[in-house]
RNA sequence: GCCCGAGUGGUGGAAUUGGUUUACACGCACGACUUAAAAUCGUGUGCCGUAAGGCAUGUGGGUUCGACUCCCACCUCGGGCACCA
């Protein structure tokens, strides 16, 4: 008798499936439907580690299920190539950033085949290949021509160690998502997507997807709609030199309008200048010196006292004309809203704190029903309106309202809904990323590269180290290209005088945004992808990934679906149907796994010790897919065994009798786990799906003992059952000891006798006065009359009816019975829905 | 502070629509095989109790014949947003 011998056998069918072509997808079948199973794809960072494996194999059990139950399967993989890692490590070791990450991706490719997943290699899309971003600067044209990509001057985040911009979602807690510097601001012409434009849709088209409600919240949490009133306060005062002399602030609470005891602009507001009277002026610039020496995270920290001086101008109230002083602080972002607050210290906690350092004026407008001591805290609730005028004693909701409308009606305000999410910074001062395929031409400004010279190639250059600062670019810019002086040179497509290319490079989430549409059609020269291919595939049906990418790749993707579809260019306007987030894997210690703490699973070692079969079902079997959770190495031990037993139980009907008399049974039995098993990878709970292989295989040993054994066709049912959990396991019993001429991956799922599980005996349960006292077993659908009989003839069960009143019945067919005295209060004894 | 999600044995976790809580594994204990160990196999394993029985799904209440599941309040953990006006 032959051992698992799974290193063996692994190798043999990865390259039988190769060879016969096995995983390659058509696109479209004859009677088939389409089904796109997509994970995100993988950044070549040089070593699969065990998060991959996570990643790739536990879907593919999904995969391989769906194409045993007849749906056209596709299962893509490609490679995020370019990005700040790969520049990084070229740098540190002295070599060109393609070269490495060219290596790592043919190392890469080898460890994702040892998983023994569907991939259709064939489709395989790399980001930095020139017949890919050659698309991405079309696309990036396509949204320039109508608007959805400009140039700015702008605020932006820097960070100093990188030295590149980087996008809002890419700063966490005020420092850079890559390498965790703490980011600095700086003012910098950049490009922009105008995702602003979407956040609407952004929000609303949201609704229908299956995801996880963690990531929509996270996404409106991220867009941050906020619906309220913006406010014209008239500037106070003849001297002052500006043309429009007006402050608008954004409000949500324009109920309090008449408690507005002082307006405050955030530092960077830009009509400061113009304001500042010219005894405050030395204080002012004072001040903003100050606040322009604090990083961004120190000044939005919530812990630190705020900060403010006087400009010793003045507003009026729109509504009764009284004079409000106007301050600067820090605690009022430049980039929300207007950049202004009307500041109302009796209903704002924020301003109550400044009002009180400052010592500037309280007054309550609004009434709450409870005791209030306005001169504690602020109150922040509802209530009725005081010193509020014509207003006064309105509910607070019903004054917001009327006077939001009189604003209108005076041309000082207006309704109004505001966005916390900005427009996506796209541009990057480094290398290794798609080229801008923009032309600076001094007399006409910047011009689109014309569709016929796609793709911009990145140069090779020798020195591509980011430039030392990231102060403002001058004609030459100071991005790594601008260094490509022959590079750099082109004539302008307007006046054809001399002119520049762009230097800075794409954000590498735009290589991302649109990757699976590419899988569709990975190889057209005239599109991005055929709108023909991409109706056989798209949206893809369920994306599977992780939630680093809940506010970042997923909704850049759903911008950009979004914004091709308004082009025409595509026919749906959400990417993704359903979505998974994968849990995280932690070492054995329930750490974070990293080289220092010793705590880091090597697959390819795991894989060497158990077989790829092993680790994918000991990763299906860990928890829920969205858990994680740590690695447990007597866990997997615990999967191995499983295997082995499965093996030798399969090996084993070589040499047995065959065991005829329980062949209902056994049907039984497979039935019910074909049609469980089944329903638990369908629904992606591949947890229990293994503990239904195991407790299949349980029964079976139980049923058969040490003498018999099962018809074949039994076997071959069991081993499609695992074939999409163990794809090489199953594939060598059934070719080698069923002695199957082609692979177990093309039969069907096996079909599970209804009937029989109609007939199947069932368990009902009997309670008296609520307590569970045993259970019987019958056929299903028994009356009512013929159960109390079986438990009036129980000598146990009997006993508990003597002596007690327990005349009422509740009795759930199927279910259970529950004897209950006839108390005199009895309330309702029939279920709820008779 | 606001918004999501989650709390079940020593551990990972099961429990279709409210209906036997703790499936399947891990660990542990005992036993078999072995000169021995590993491996393998078998038995047991929520807590208290000799037992009958009682008590247990974060805490406290509620709805219900019956609650891990539904409702209310609170506690703890994880995540998102955050001087967002």
């Amino acid at each position: 008798m032959k051992k698992y011998n799974p290193q063996k056998i692994e190798k043999k069918w990865q390259r039988y499936w190769e060879a016969k072509k096995l995983h390659h997808t058509e696109d479209a079948i004859k009677d088939k439907d389409n089904f796109m199973l997509l994970t995100e794809f993988p950044y070549p960072s040089g070593d699969l580690h065990i998060g991959h494996w996570y990643a790739f194999a536990t879907p593919d059990i999904l995969g391989r299920y769906l194409t045993m139950n007849g749906y056209n399967v596709m299962y893509p993989i490609g490679f995020d190539a370019f990005g700040l890692p790969a520049e990084n490590a070229a740098i540190q070791r002295n070599i060109n950033p393609r070269d490495w990450t060219e290596e790592n991706i043919a190392y890469m490719t080898k460890q994702l085949k040892s998983i023994g997943a569907r991939f259709d290699w064939s489709r395989t899309v790399k980001t930095i290949d020139p017949n890919y971003y050659k698309w991405t600067q079309w696309i990036f044209l396509k949204f320039y021509e109508k608007g959805l990509a400009y140039r700015t001057k702008t605020k932006v985040n820097w960070c100093p160690k990188d030295k590149t911009v980087l996008a809002n979602e890419q700063v966490i807690s005020g420092c850079c998502d890559r390498c965790g510097t703490p980011v600095i601001q700086k003012e910098r012409e950049q490009w922009m997507f105008k995702i602003t434009e979407y956040a609407q849709r952004l929000l609303d088209e949201m609704n229908s997807l299956d995801w996880p409600e963690t990531i929509k919240t996270a996404q409106r949490n991220w867009i941050g709609k906020s619906q309220g009133t913006k406010i014209k306060f008239k500037v106070h005062g003849a001297s002052l030199n500006i043309k429009d002399p007006f402050i608008e602030v954004f409000t949500t609470r324009a109920d309090t309008l008449f408690g507005a005891t002082y307006i405050v602009l955030a530092p960077e507001h830009e009509l400061i200048a113009k304001l500042v009277t010219n005894d405050c002026i030395g204080q002012v610039n004072n001040y903003l010196e100050q606040v322009k020496k604090k990083t961004e995270f120190e000044r939005t920290n919530l812990e630190k006292e705020k900060t403010g001086v006087n400009t010793g101008a003045f507003v009026l109230n729109p509504l009764n004309g009284e004079k409000i002083p106007i301050w600067i602080a820090d605690y009022v972002i430049g980039s929300y809203g207007t950049g202004a607050v009307m500041a109302v210290p009796a209903h704002d906690q924020r301003d109550f704190e400044f009002a009180k350092k400052y010592s500037l004026p309280l007054r309550p407008v609004v009434i709450p029903n409870q005791n209030w001591n306005f001169e504690e805290k602020a109150y922040e609730g509802e209530g009725v309106l005081s010193e509020s005028d014509q207003f006064n004693g309105l509910k607070s909701e019903v004054a917001r309202e009327e006077i939001t409308e009189k604003l209108t009606e005076n041309k000082a305000g207006f309704k109004e809904t505001v966005y916390r999410l900005h427009d996506w910074v796209l541009s990057r001062q480094r290398y290794w990323g798609v080229p801008i395929p923009m032309i600076y031409c001094q007399s006409c400004g910047y011009q689109k590269v014309s569709e016929k010279e796609l793709p911009i190639k990145l140069p090779e250059l020798q020195d591509f180290k980011p430039a030392d600062d990231g102060s403002p670019r001058g004609k030459a810019g100071n991005s790594p290209l601008a260094r490509a002086s022959d590079w750099m040179k082109t004539k302008c497509p307007h006046c054809k005088k001399d002119a520049q290319k762009e230097t800075d490079t794409m954000d590498t989430f735009v290589d991302s945004s649109w990757y699976f549409l590419r899988y569709t059609d990975p190889k057209n020269k005239k599109i991005f992808a055929s709108k023909e291919k991409m109706t056989h595939w798209l949206p893809v049906h369920h994306y599977f990934g992780g939630a680093e990418h809940n506010t970042m790749h997923l909704l850049y993707s759903r911008f950009f679906t979004k914004a091709l579809f308004d082009l025409g260019y595509i026919d749906f306007n959400e990417p993704f149907l359903k979505r998974t987030n994968r849990g995280f894997i932690l070492g054995p210690d329930n750490q974070k796994m990293s080289k220092s703490k010793g705590n880091v699973i090597d697959p390819d070692e795991e894989v060497k010790k158990y077989g790829a079969d092993t680790v994918r079902m000991y990763l299906a079997f860990m928890g829920p897919y969205e858990n994680g959770g740590p690695w447990n190495p007597q866990g997997i031990k615990g999967v191995s065994r499983f295997l082995n037993r499965a093996w030798n139980f399969v090996q084993n009907s070589q040499n047995k009798k065959r065991a005829t008399k329980n062949d209902s049974t056994t049907e039984l039995i497979f039935s019910k786990f074909i049609k469980e098993i089944g329903h638990d990878i369908k629904n992606s709970r591949f947890n229990t799906g293994v503990s239904g292989l195991m407790k299949l295989t349980n029964e079976l040993e139980r049923l058969l003992g040490q003498k018999f054994k099962l018809s074949k066709n039994y076997y071959e049912i069991y081993l499609k059952l695992l074939a999409p959990f163990a794809p090489h396991f199953a594939e060598e019993l059934w070719q080698e000891i069923l002695e199957n001429k082609t692979s177990i991956h093309l039969e069907s799922w096996p079909r599970f006798n209804k009937n029989i599980l109609d007939k199947e005996m069932i368990n009902i349960i009997i309670q008296f006065n609520g307590k569970t006292r045993g259970v019987i077993k019958t056929h299903k659908d028994l009356k009512e009359e013929s159960i109390k009989a079986i438990v009036l003839n129980d000598l146990k069960l009997s006993g508990y009816l003597k002596n007690k009143s327990l005349n009422k019945t509740v009795f759930i067919q199927n279910k259970l019975i529950n004897f209950l005295p006839n108390a005199p209060e009895s309330r309702r004894l029939l279920p709820k829905d008779e």
